[in-house]
DNA sequence: CTGAAAGCGCTTACAG
DNA sequence: CTGAAAGCGCTTACAG
């Protein structure tokens, strides 16, 4: 193994290489391994030095480019937690498809929320010469921008920080809301419960925003009594089912698929049937959980995918960025058999 | 913002910036900014180079040293979905902390399983004078070695290629098998069944023969009607519900979480309890199931995290490797209340 | 103890 | 149309 791309000696085959067997200069080999617009080259030394390359399996030398070009190539992704959830794989994902449209490459660094493990991948990043770097938290929320991102083009991913003057791109949590409530309604329901998380977030309240103003929109007159709170997780729907029954909605909007699906347990312990006898919708489109629930759960998609790529545009000034206040993507219903 | 890290003239300040400032040579500055073992320096200019370094807020390039030393510190990590599941996430987290530990970053790229994109990855990887490359899939299986992945390099992890010669770390399935059904058998069950994936896959050979050697182990007589086959999801386990039931089994060991998942759902329409009716194990430790099921999961992990830590470890050559089989990594027990 | 110089692999005016 | 040369920011023998 490791062969081809090496010559005889050992060494890996640099341009030097190339124009000595083309017999050309390696300004010309550059030329034409770039595809300058500028330079005219022969057909003729053209052809010899597309032939030595492939000849010798050339490979341009990505770090040297980037030395004398003088403009890198990287961007960063600083994530605080990519292990314990599927969503920031796909800010990673989305990121990385739409860099590599663009000729970049993604530098990848996971802090867990620690802030020396924070410091210290900024530093690495900044070393590496990286074009800008993309901060990203696991869930939507405010941040206290870490010091360093200063010294560099930085967009806040599924996260924000008002007054920084650094541009972010963030779910649309308000129009989620309304998006899950008007499913709801679609399907005919008036007395629609909403089971909101106790955690204070851009979540709790967007989406409870969007789920007033759904209802106000279709001339149903908001029930307070009918929001309740709980853990986001399945232990809190669980908890809620009791409150539900008893509110006589026929349809709940659930913070997340997870409070969804410990709802969908404490419904059928009280033997009412979804969506027949309640319907149920949630929030998240967590996959391993959303369609697999018995019945698959209708929900609303927090765009992660979508967060990424929108997220490196703004940083390549690809899509405009208001500096002021952050940048919504919509989330989009997910029908399933729940409604 | 931007600032700090540039001269007067906008320019990134730059070693010679340093010298200039601390009144040495560049030579100098690199040997006290890398505190050169060899190099003897005075306390005096020693401490002017540290003055000016910090004055000028000096960030060594990492890219200009990479070049001039001729090794990199780049390690690419090539995986076929980072965005489908949690798991992969977990490798990557794995992976980045070890790299780190060494001094070595992280340059990742998803493929989505798309050969085109693979060639891409790779081609840019080895552009990019990577130390070598992590080639990972989502779930364990056997590949065939893109040809590209020789030219530097590789350690395959979560798979493998009988015959390639390239090291592979792999999850350790049949001890996992055996680890869960032991968890079962302490508990004082005979009658234990398994719901085995229907998919063809060293998970579904390596967690049988687990499940096996551990019943022999226990002098408990292995009776091929209890192991039952399922699609590997919740529909599986809902549907092998009722040949559980009729099996009249008092234990299920079921391929993964998801399967249990939607067997304590079968066993809840059966007025079955967990445990007291019927203990439940799954495997794979998928935490937003896993740890939310009611009751709680007794579970066995496997070890993506560790399947990326061990991964740099080998390919940095601070691990011995078998080239001729995969290292096998233990998936350790989680104990839950299902049991 | 410290510096001048060559070199890492490329790009880019500038000549011819 | 093509090449010689300087330069990107560093490291590393080699002198002194």
């Amino acid at each position: 193994m490791k062969a081809s791309e090496h010559g005889k000696n050992g060494a890996p085959v640099t341009m030097r290489d190339v124009a000595k067997v083309a017999g050309v200069s390696v300004a010309t080999v550059s030329h034409v391994v770039n595809d300058k617009p500028g330079a005219r080259i022969g057909d003729d030394a053209r052809r010899r030095v597309q032939e030595a390359v492939v000849q010798l399996g050339y490979r341009p030398n990505a770090l040297a480019k980037t030395l004398s070009r003088g403009s890198s190539r990287f961007i960063g992704l600083v994530a605080d937690a990519i292990a314990t959830t599927p969503f920031a794989g796909q800010i990673i994902h989305g990121a990385q498809d739409e860099a590599w449209k663009h000729g970049y490459v993604l530098l990848v660094a996971n802090t867990d929320g620690n802030t020396a493990a924070e410091v210290e991948a900024i530093a690495m990043m900044l070393e590496h010469q990286v074009h800008g770097i993309l901060y990203s938290t696991w869930y939507h929320r405010e941040i206290v921008v870490p010091e360093a991102l200063h010294q560099t083009d930085t967009v806040l991913v599924n996260c924000f920080a008002d007054g920084s003057g650094l541009p972010a791109v963030v779910p649309d949590e308000e129009q989620g809301g309304r998006t899950a409530t008007e499913g709801l309604l679609a399907a005919g329901h008036r007395r629609i419960a909403f089971i909101n998380t106790t955690t204070p977030s851009p979540a709790q309240s967007g989406r409870l925003a969007g789920y007033r103003s759904a209802l106000e929109a279709a001339g149903v007159a908001v029930d307070e009594s009918l929001v309740l709170p709980a853990a986001p997780e399945q232990e809190g729907g669980y908890a809620a089912t009791a409150s539900i029954v008893d509110s006589g909605a026929t349809a709940v909007f659930c913070h997340n698929d997870r409070v969804a699906m410990g709802l969908y347990d404490g419904l059928r312990d009280h033997g009412l049937r979804i969506p027949d006898d309640v319907a149920v919708m949630g929030f998240d489109n967590q996959d391993v959980i959303a369609a697999h629930l018995r019945p698959p759960l209708s929900t609303v998609a927090l765009p992660h995918y979508e967060l990424g790529a929108a997220g490196v545009r703004v940083l390549l000034g690809r899509q405009a960025a208001d500096d002021a206040r952050p940048q919504r993507i919509a989330c989009p219903p997910v029908r399933r058999q729940s409604i």
